[in-house]
DNA sequence: CAGATCAGCGGGGTTCCCTC
DNA sequence: GAGGGAACCCCGCTGATCTG
C-alpha cells in the first residue's frame, strides 16, 4: 500500500473489484494496523505483490503531507471504527430451537445484572454488551415496563427495544450486518412478543430502524452505519467487560454527563464529495470491511 | 415539577432497480 | 439515459413515562 497525494495519482494503482482494505490508518496515533486477521489469503495477496513488484520502482513514497490529513484529524478521531476482537465466519440465519434456548438463558444471566457488562457466546464467536444505560445497581425491578407493541408485557422495566437492538447489533458476525440480520437476530430474544403476520414483521423493521436511528445519535454510539458498504457496525466490538463498566461508570451518576450536542451530519452533497475523500487508495480510514459475501 | 429517556411519526434525501 | 417507484436512512418534533 502506497499513499497518494490525491486521487488523480493514485489511478495507476490496481485493485481487485471486491477489494477490501487489510489495513488500516489510525490517524489519532499515526500507525497502521492490520486488520486483515481471518480474511488475508496467498490468493488476494499475490496478485499484489506480484504488481508492486513489477511497479514499485515508479511508486513514489511520498507521505501525505500533515496539511492534508492533518486538518482532518480532529475529526477522524471520533470516527475511527475498531477491528473486531475475535472473528467468525458465521453469518446470520434464523436460529434453531435449541440455538434460541441458549441464547435465552445467556440474554437471562445478561438482564439479570444490567448493571454488568455480558458476554455473549454464540456460534464460536463472543460478543460483548456493556451494561444498561441508565443502570447502575442491581435493581429491584419495581417499576413497571413501558407498553411497547413488539415487546412482552411481563418484562424488566429496562429491557427497552433499544437495550435489545443494541445486543443485536452486538451479536452481529463480526461487528457488521444489515438491518435485516440485526432484525434476524432481535427475533431470538425472549423478550420479543411473537410476531404473528408479516405486518408484525415490517413493523420490527420500521422499529429497528428507529432505533437503530437513536443508538447512533447518543453520546458514545455503539453503532455506525456504513453507507457505501450499507452495513451497520458495532462501534464497541473490540471492548472487553472490564471497558465497558469502567466507560459505565465515567458516563454514569456523579460522572462527566455533559451531554454532547447531537453530531449533525454533513449536508449530502458534502459528504458525498469526492474531493474530500483523501483516504490511502489501499487503506481504510474510517470501516473495516468483511469480503464480500 | 423539570429534565431525561424512550418511542412514534413524518417529511426529505439518497440509492437502487425496473421500465420505457 | 431518463423517469418513476421502492427501500432505506436522516433528522426534527412531539408525547408518554420515569426519576430526582
Amino acid at each position: 500500500a502506497r499513499h497518494c497525494k490525491d486521487n488523480s495519482e493514485c489511478k495507476g494503482d490496481v485493485q481487485p473489484a471486491d477489494f477490501v482494505p487489510y489495513i488500516e490508518y489510525k490517524s489519532m496515533l499515526r500507525v497502521y494496523q492490520w486488520i486483515g486477521a481471518g480474511r488475508d489469503s496467498d490468493g488476494h495477496l499475490e496478485p499484489l505483490a506480484q504488481f508492486w513488484l513489477a511497479n514499485k520502482s515508479s511508486m513514489s513514497s511520498e507521505w501525505i503531507e500533515d496539511d492534508i490529513l492533518g486538518s482532518r484529524l480532529e475529526n477522524e478521531e471520533s470516527d475511527i471504527i475498531p477491528p473486531p476482537r475475535c472473528y467468525t465466519s458465521w453469518t446470520v440465519q434464523p436460529a434453531t430451537d435449541s440455538e434460541k434456548d441458549m441464547y435465552r438463558a445467556q440474554e437471562k444471566l445478561r438482564y439479570e445484572k444490567p448493571h454488568k457488562a455480558y458476554t455473549f457466546r454464540m456460534h464460536g464467536y463472543e460478543s460483548v454488551v456493556g451494561p444498561v444505560k441508565g443502570i447502575y445497581t442491581q435493581q429491584t425491578g419495581l417499576n413497571k415496563a413501558r407498553g411497547h407493541s413488539l415487546l412482552v408485557p411481563d418484562r424488566p422495566a429496562y429491557v427497552t427495544i433499544l437495550s435489545l437492538v443494541r445486543d443485536a447489533v452486538a451479536r452481529l458476525p463480526n461487528g457488521e450486518g444489515t438491518r435485516s440480520d440485526i432484525c434476524e437476530l432481535l427475533k431470538e430474544s425472549q423478550y420479543l412478543a411473537p410476531l404473528i403476520n408479516s405486518t408484525a414483521e415490517n413493523n420490527l423493521n420500521s422499529v429497528v430502524s428507529g432505533a437503530l436511528d437513536r443508538l447512533h445519535y447518543e453520546n458514545d454510539p455503539c453503532v455506525k452505519y456504513d453507507t457505501p458498504r450499507k452495513l451497520w457496525i458495532y462501534l464497541h466490538r473490540n471492548r472487553n467487560e472490564e471497558e465497558f463498566e469502567r466507560m459505565h461508570h465515567l458516563n454514569g451518576p456523579g460522572g462527566n454527563k455533559i451531554k454532547k450536542p447531537a453530531p449533525r451530519r454533513q449536508s449530502r452533497a458534502k459528504a458525498k464529495d469526492p474531493l474530500n475523500m483523501k483516504g490511502p487508495p489501499n487503506v481504510a480510514l474510517e470501516p473495516t470491511s468483511s469480503p464480500t459475501k
